[in-house]
DNA sequence: AGGCGATGGTGAGATGATCTAACCAATTAG
DNA sequence: CTAATTGGTTAGATCATCTCACCATCGCCT
């Protein structure tokens, strides 16, 4: 198998040119997060920022969502309930469940965030070109949807 | 900042459509390096292998290459020298330095390693068209160069 | 109507990968 | 020759994640 032209030699494997930027605006992401006043947040809450829906979402959901165990999402949700960026609210429809909801601190944490990840993507479209960068957005969809159809 | 078009509703941000992929990867690799017999690798010490050089490579030199800390390198060569996968031989040239080295054992790894990473871009290949892939590769290769420069 | 399997959420405890701080041994520079 | 630097290690902490066990509620079925 992999009867494919080398890599030359010194080139990375696409499991490091894609992890490794993506570590980097992680990294970027945090810290004009902090700038912006929320320095509490570390990298594992995105996943309930990124995942939680206005109307507010369950825990069963959340971890679905973003691709993780239940106690995992408890254990983010209730760092977060901590410092004050969500708040559990019982589900109307459902004795058993909870809503997760963004509170007002965590709304504005989300748009900073959200204001972030927009001023990176753009440093790095002026970098690349505008085209380029949506040329690779484009082949990195392409790409997930070959791996999760 | 960011005057930007914003992107469709839904679409991920660069940060998920980069490590998502990422992720997968790894997960292949460890399952078919696994399947090759070798399942006591982690993924974490996936960067010792990357990084290792055939004649061998200071603890230093693998936490700068990998970017991790020190101590993070001991841990990881204490693990894969108690599995037999490197080995420590004092540096000739500065007795209080070691080179970390593959065995045997740890050189049929590393292959096994190389071969599944090929066949996993090999598969991503057939499926988005190699020039595409291609391009993918070039495209990062410019993003890594611009944030590395 | 009552019981019972499925579902939503939690708690406890373990594990893995990382870090910082402190340290010893050997080297190199004044 | 001493002092600062460098290579490696140990100890201990932290964080993000998991599995397993559990309780509460729901909704179906007889």
């Amino acid at each position: 198998m992999a009867e494919r032209p080398l890599r030359p030699i010194g080139t990375p494997n696409l499991g490091f040119l894609l992890r490794d930027p993506a570590f980097f605006m992680n990294e970027r992401l945090l810290e004009r997060v902090a700038e912006a006043g929320f320095s509490d947040i570390r990298i594992a809450h995105t996943a309930v920022f990124h995942h939680v829906r206005d109307a507010g979402s369950r825990i069963t959901e959340l971890a679905e969502r973003a691709q993780v165990t239940k106690p995992t999402v408890v254990y983010l949700v209730n760092d977060l309930e901590a410092m004050g960026y969500v708040e559990r609210v019982p589900d109307p429809g459902d004795g058993r469940a909870k809503l997760v909801r963004l509170t007002e601190h965590g709304l504005a944490a989300r748009e900073a965030g959200r204001a972030a990840v927009a001023e990176i993507e753009a440093e790095w479209g002026a970098a690349l070109g505008e085209e380029r960068l949506a040329k690779l957005r484009e082949l990195l969809l392409e790409l997930r949807a070959f791996l999760w159809p």
